[in-house]
RNA sequence: ACGCCCAUCGUCUAUCGGCUAGGACACAAGGUUUUCAUCCUUGUAAGCGGGGUUCGAUUCCCCGUGGGCGUGCCA
């Protein structure tokens, strides 16, 4: 399959799109995502990749990976790793082995030569740099294309110049190496983004001059940040491996992403790879950047993630605590399983679990000093506190029924009402405002802790 | 500067000339309990401006405006 196939002699200009032998009959799609590993990849990439991905499925053609890895630099070993492992977390994987753009660079120059000798690319000496090989572009007349999503592109031959094919130091430039590789790897549609419209026209006017039928190209629509400025990495999490290390999950991500550009047409929002891949299709693309929402993504893991099966919800809790400095073990099976069900509706991402849940496995957490300032501050808490824990030493029994009944009785007993125990207790316990109902907790933490956690926080009382 | 592209609630979007402009996130209120979350109900909220075409424009055309991208021996 990587066999050159001689460019055609042919002149710059018309050369009709002519029917190759196998364009008659109905081609299978190839799609392919094309990132160049720089060790992150970008929130933006993966996007497109996800569309190249639900497309393939979609029509049942092939998903293929390229890895321009020409930037030997950037392109360790490492980074490619991590690139892979995205793939992968995300559910993407390629259809056939990589295509290593670094392995092609012969038939990239040899391509370029014969451009030269059929006279579509010629030698210059632009800048005193040495020879360069320059691809030449029609000097009149308009160039179009039709778009997937855009619809029809066009351009007049005086707005584009010719351009560089090989570099002086005889390296092949990315236009030369996208469209050759591309062509050889047989893509049937570009997906990509929309910051490649223009580059189109270079490409078209490669394969032109390789005599060979250019691809269908659809140009997704940017994501943008919070401002509507293009998302960068100052804007905080633009790389995948930032949502996975937040505790994101790959269903719920791809979901969102998949939302970012495209719709089913219904109403659906929450949707199975099954369903996006049934109802994917490039003219349901929108062709106007999107916002990238943290809330609703936010929202969405929540939905996800408590769809999750309670083994995987289990271990979830236990790496994360653990990741967190936090012993799961410290707790007996039935305490664990009970802060599993009170925690589980309250989680949104795994990421917040140690935070949330610090104080089960700890006398060492953390106070939120809000909370403390607006439940413990105020005058009198600390009698209050006081008389709490005395009447809790003095039951019979710690349940929830007794700790409830015996906060109720001392709240009406002080007329200044339950919530001025409730609440300062709640933070006395675990350091904030939120959480778990307060007697379930209570009961969770036990009676011995709970008190002394009391007395502790009597000391930052007013 | 020039060229290309884009433009519906705060955000993501539906609408392929008929709209009382629908859904979701977020937000607000209520059901609820001490908080938070979940759940349910309800509410606030949109067609950038100006011209055309049409019986009728959010939808089609033009001009503005705004934004993005491009104009590299970067990818």
């Amino acid at each position: 399959m990587r066999r050159p196939s001689a460019p055609s002699a042919t002149r710059s200009p018309p050369s009709p799109p002519s029917a190759s032998v196998w364009s008659s009959r109905p081609m299978s799609v190839r799609v392919r995502f094309a990132p160049s590993p720089t060790g992150q990849v970008h929130i933006g990439n993966i996007r497109a990749a996800i569309f190249n991905w639900l497309y393939a499925r979609h029509t049942g053609g092939a998903f293929l990976l390229r890895i321009e890895d020409t930037d030997r630099e950037r392109s360790t070993p490492e980074a490619i790793r991590t690139l892979l492992d995205v793939m992968e977390w995300l559910g993407m994987t390629s259809d056939e082995p990589p295509v290593y753009q670094s392995a092609c660079t012969e038939r990239h120059l040899e391509v370029a030569e014969a451009m030269v000798a059929a006279g579509t690319a010629y030698r210059e000496d632009r800048d005193g740099k040495g020879e360069c090989i320059v691809c030449r572009m029609p000097e009149s007349g308009r160039l179009e294309f039709t778009d997937a999503v855009k619809g029809r592109i066009r351009k007049q031959a005086e707005d584009l110049q010719d351009f560089v094919i090989v570099r002086s130091d005889g390296t092949p430039v990315f236009h030369l190496a996208n469209v050759v590789d591309d062509h050889d790897m047989r893509i049937t549609h570009v997906i990509r983004g929309d910051d490649h419209v223009e580059n189109t026209f270079k490409h078209l006017q490669i394969f032109r001059a390789m005599g060979a039928e250019p691809p269908i190209y659809a140009h997704l629509p940017m994501i943008v940040n919070h401002m509507g400025k293009p998302y960068s990495k100052r804007d905080g999490a633009a790389f995948v491996g930032d949502f996975q290390a937040q505790g994101f999950l790959p269903e719920a991500l791809f979901n969102f992403l998949a939302l970012l550009g495209w719709a089913p047409g219904d109403d659906r929002e929450i949707m199975t790879r099954g369903e996006m891949v049934e109802a994917f299709d490039l003219d349901r693309c929108k062709s106007s950047a999107a916002r990238f929402d943290l809330k609703k993504l936010t929202w969405m893991n929540g939905e996800y993630l408590r769809r999750l099966p309670r083994e995987t919800l289990d271990a979830a809790f236990r790496e994360r605590l653990a990741a967190g400095g936090l012993d799961p073990a410290s707790v007996t099976d039935e305490v664990w399983n009970a802060i599993l069900d009170l925690m589980i509706p309250r989680t949104k991402i795994f990421g917040e679990v140690p935070g949330n849940c610090a104080y089960f496995f700890t006398d060492d957490f953390a106070f939120d000093p809000r909370a403390v300032e607006k439940r413990l501050r105020p005058e009198g808490t600390r009698e209050r506190l006081l008389k709490v824990a005395e009447t809790f030493e003095s039951l019979p029994a710690f349940t929830l029924e007794s700790t409830e009944a015996a906060l109720r009785a001392l709240g009406e007993s002080m007329a200044t009402g339950i919530g001025s125990l409730v609440h300062p207790v709640r933070v006395a316990v675990s350091g904030m405002t939120e959480g778990p109902g307060l007697f379930e907790m209570l009961v969770l933490l036990g009676r011995e802790r709970v008190c002394a956690r009391l007395r502790q926080a009597v000391r930052m009382a007013g």
